[in-house]
RNA sequence: GCCGGGAUGGCGAAAUUGGCAGACGCAGCGGACUUAAAAUCCGCAGGGCCCAAAAGGCCUGUGGGGGUUCGAUUCCCCCUCCCGGCACCA
């Protein structure tokens, strides 16, 4: 009656719910339990999730996230590393505000309470984070340091103030950064709410300052996904080019400064084109209302292009404002123009425009009739006229040089030489954008430059929910910092939240009024608060050093934890490839510039997780397709979240979850369970692996054989992939192999292995699962009889002897076409293998009567090639 | 337009170096257990064709077309579509 007893032990059900209830508890009882420790001797690993904003709720993205990192932390952990296992709130931002207004309560309190239901979501779900060191950016014992960075930033000169256009979010009744503001000139918060432009005056952090070692050190992150890199480069945009003074012909003096990246085209000049905001042409159109109309219409053209994501689509068109600008370089008047494609927050606003060698210029130039004048030629065209005339390049002159007709122009690669350009006449272009630009220095004119896409990037915002900008206004005295040792200058809590009218702190009578920090006079606080992308842009390094008070961190702890590389692994989601990323990393070289830090950035590796989307759509309360980790614990426990997160894909590519799914890992566990309750109880806490493998049957062996190939399977995911998807199923083949001989784990058999067998496979099997389900592994250790604690226990040791196949399968192809497989032993010659193949029956029948060409063994599979 | 990433059964996916395409799971189908259902367990399963059926056999198949190779999901060329980023960037 053996089968009715297995049926009925089976049939226990797997209690996750009480399970894992009970070890949260006792995790939770042990502060100290996922401490980094100090001292140590052991190797460092700083593993870090991106911060969540404590909205509310965690969604299924962040269970996604924190998954991934958990594993791994644990992983390294069971590899005897010394890990840093951090998690903080990026606590500051407007939701908050939004809140307020909604449910009249305070930021502060609302934020909090969200935080604390946060921290209990994560706890139940099992993730091994040292909260010793949790940050609240919120908080003042974080934001102080917050306002001591600014004080660094000003006293550098990387922190200014200007008056500026700014991007102003009608909603959010706040200026955005330009990294806040979509394509579609809407508002990163409210994707239907078109961003206006006003003038205000602005703190800036001098962000260009650092633009080319943003650049260049890009390329010493190859443990950055390419992606992630792409799109930094783009955003920083570093372009090389030329400036060139244009003097205006007829009016006073004045000079249109152009910027190009193909100076070697200037010959071709045919007219100069201004953006309608640029300064010359507002002052040309100031005398003159008739082209004063126009250029207000080519603005409000632009403006609207800009408002219905038209931009770059629109006509191009412009007005001829009848003046005319000398081209230094062959002193021709060519006219000035006002174009509705020139963008004034570009270059210098102002371009020349070479319709023979420029798509745009050519489009203009033909709408206009504006002369088309070629000055470089196809190199294959030179080339053709040196090999024809045995000449010099030197002798080659516009004469010699048939320039391609019209039709074939514009050419605007750099495959050419100059015609018709005076001494430069002959070289070709990179030679000529190098001495060109040497030439425009030496006369005065111009020089070779660089520009950038890259803004400096400003940081006031007109809220109240941030940091408050340590700066003080006195009528006497100017702007004047806020003196170090009197931060941190408060948040006040009390404050009228509204929507509109500038920053609710302005509002606030006993922030507003202060004393000026250098005359002692009345003054007026800076009212404005910081982006919370500052918070965000140095959170990483308060980590290792929370609780410091006299600094931001202690530099050397600091040290330690981030090398000379920074932060180990890094795990977040895409959206923050560009915003967050590039500030820190800013934030990082400013700080090590400060002597802080040695290291130049502050992240080594960094993975991007996909998201989480449901029936193909990302999830959203809108959609109603949005599913709650809390729902999914309830359900199916968090072990089954966790792991089905890691299981239905790999993790850098979009989830589609499917609660069917889940479902499966939920039955997975409840079979990992059953597998060690039933049979008899083993004590492997106090088993010695006394059985000798050579004992085994060979069925027992091949279990053994699967256990190593698991581990080695597993071990190698972790190292090199992070595909946790074929590891789970790795786990779940090695579980489908132990059930298919469950007689060799069960007392009553006919061959039962020895019990120190089982433990032994049990053991590891636990061991394995542990980073990913902690909950249930945890359980099955204490079962087992361990009294070491799991988290910090040996990972299992690959050994590849045991993980070798005793017996090997040999497909066989006919002409690459499969016909048999042939077992054979490992380390069978190859004439050997050839000669079992060719015997075999099925290919014996494919092979009849043809003449074999080429007999092909790999090691791996046999191919007979017959004719 | 430029840059990056994709496309494999009904679905999520696997195949890490050019070597048995579809591991693992979901859904499905058949069976066991049950009065029944659920749960659980066992089995089948890319598509098409041959065969009364089964066993078995044959052909075909990784977005499309071509190429290299004994052999291509994998390498090369061309094309289509999808996702993401940048974009009148001078």
């Amino acid at each position: 009656m053996p089968q009715e007893k297995d049926t009925l032990i089976r049939d226990e059900r797997y209690n996750a719910h009480q399970v894992e209830e009970k070890w949260a508890e006792r995790w939770q009882a042990d502060a100290s339990l996922y401490a980094a420790e100090r001292n140590s001797t052991k190797p460092k690993y700083y593993v870090l999730e991106m911060l969540p904003y404590p909205s509310g709720a965690l969604h299924m993205g962040h269970v996604r996230n924190y998954s991934i990192g958990d594993a791994l932390a644990r992983y390294m952990w069971m590899n005897g590393y010394n890990v840093l296992h951090p998690m903080g709130w990026d606590s500051f931002g407007l939701p908050a505000e939004n809140a307020a207004i909604a449910n009249q309560t305070p930021p502060r309190e609302w934020t909090l309470r969200n935080i604390a239901n946060m921290k209990t979501q994560m706890k139940r779900l099992g993730f091994a984070y040292d909260w010793s060191r949790e940050v609240t950016t919120c908080l003042p014992d974080y934001y102080r340091w917050n306002q001591w960075f600014f004080l660094k930033l000003y006293q550098r000169g990387l922190a200014y103030r200007k008056k500026s256009k700014v991007n102003w979010c009608p909603k959010c009744a706040t200026v955005l950064a330009n990294e806040q503001v979509l394509s579609n000139g809407c508002c990163w918060r409210h994707e239907d709410t078109l961003v206006q432009q006003r003038e205000l005056e602005q703190w800036f952090v001098r962000t260009t300052k650092y633009a080319d070692e943003l650049l260049r050190d890009l390329d010493r992150l190859p443990g950055w996904p390419e992606k992630v890199r792409t799109m930094q480069r783009n955003w920083i945009g570093r372009s090389e080019g030329t400036l060139v003074e244009f003097k205006l012909y007829s009016a006073g003096g004045d000079v249109i400064t152009v910027f190009t990246t193909r100076v070697d085209t200037i010959f071709g000049a045919t007219s100069v084109q201004l953006a309608p905001e640029h300064p010359v042409t507002q002052k040309l159109a100031a005398g003159d209302p008739e082209l004063s109309a126009k250029v207000a219409q080519l603005i409000a053209e632009q403006v609207q292009a800009k408002e219905s994501d038209k931009i770059g689509e629109i006509e191009k068109h412009g007005v001829n404002t009848g003046h005319f600008a000398i081209n230094p370089y062959n002193g021709e008047k060519v006219p000035v123009w006002v174009a509705n494609y020139i963008l004034m927050d570009y270059g210098t606003g102002a371009i020349m425009s070479v319709p023979a060698h420029d798509e745009r210029d050519y489009e203009f130039a033909k709408k206009y009739g504006i002369p088309i004048k070629q000055v470089i030629v196809p190199t294959d065209v030179g080339r053709t006229f040196l090999s024809d005339n045995a000449g010099s390049e030197a002798k080659m002159s516009d004469k010699n040089v048939r320039p391609t007709h019209g039709d074939e122009l514009p050419f605007t690669t750099l495959d050419g030489k100059l015609t018709d350009s005076g001494e430069f006449t002959g070289l070709s272009c990179e030679d000529a954008i190098e001495k060109m630009s040497a030439y425009a220095e030496q006369k005065g004119f111009g020089k070779a430059t660089v520009t950038f896409r890259l803004k400096d990037w400003g940081i006031s915002r007109q809220r109240y929910w941030g940091t408050p900008i340590p700066m003080v206004y006195c009528d006497k005295d100017g702007v004047v910092p806020v003196a170090e040792k009197d931060l941190p200058v408060i948040l006040p809590d009390k404050v009228e939240i509204t929507l509109t009218g500038g920053s609710p702190l302005l509002r606030v009578p006993e922030f507003l009024n202060t004393t000026c920090p250098k005359c002692g006079g009345p003054a007026r606080r800076e009212t404005d608060t910081m982006d919370t992308f500052v918070d965000s842009s140095w959170y990483f390094y308060r980590y290792t050093n929370a609780h410091n008070d006299e600094a931001p961190f202690d530099s050397a702890i600091a040290q330690y934890w981030f090398g000379d590389k920074g932060i180990d692994q890094y795990i977040g989601g895409v959206e923050h490839a560009i915003l967050h990323l590039i500030y820190s990393r800013f934030w990082t070289k400013f700080m090590r510039d400060m002597g802080l830090l040695k290291n130049d950035e502050p992240v080594e590796r960094l993975f991007t997780q996909g998201m989480v989307i449901k029936d193909g759509r990302k999830m959203s309360k809108n959609l109603g397709n949005v599913v709650s980790p809390d729902e999914m614990v309830a359900r199916f426990g968090a072990d089954a979240a966790r792991m089905y997160s890691l299981f239905a894909s790999p993790p850098d590519r979009d989830l589609d979850w499917q609660d069917t799914g889940i479902e499966g890992i939920r039955r997975f566990l409840a079979r990992v369970y059953a597998f060690f309750v039933e049979g008899p109880p083993v004590q492997s806490g106090t088993y010695k692996p006394e059985y000798a493998v050579n004992d085994l049957t060979p069925r027992a062996k091949g279990i053994l054989r699967k256990l190593h190939q698991t581990i080695g399977k597993i071990t190698e995911d972790f190292k090199g992939r992070w595909h946790f998807n074929t590891s789970v199923a790795a786990l779940m083949e090695l579980l489908n192999a132990c059930n298919a001989e469950q007689e060799i784990f069960a007392l009553h058999g006919d061959a039962p292995a020895p019990l120190a067998f089982r433990a032994d496979v049990q053991r590891k099997l636990v061991l394995l699962l542990a980073p990913f389900a902690p909950y249930l592994a945890h359980e099955l250790w204490e079962m087992l009889g361990e009294k070491s604690n799991l988290f910090k226990a040996p990972w299992p040791k690959y050994d590849a002897e045991l993980a070798k196949e005793e017996e090997i399968q040999i497909p066989v192809q006919v002409n690459g076409k499969l016909r048999s497989v042939i077992v054979v032993a490992p380390g069978t010659a190859e004439p050997e293998v050839i000669e079992r193949a060719l015997a075999d029956p099925k290919v014996q029948s494919f092979v009849a009567g043809k003449q074999i060409v080429k007999k092909i063994y790999t090691g791996k599979l046999v191919n007979i090639v017959v004719r």
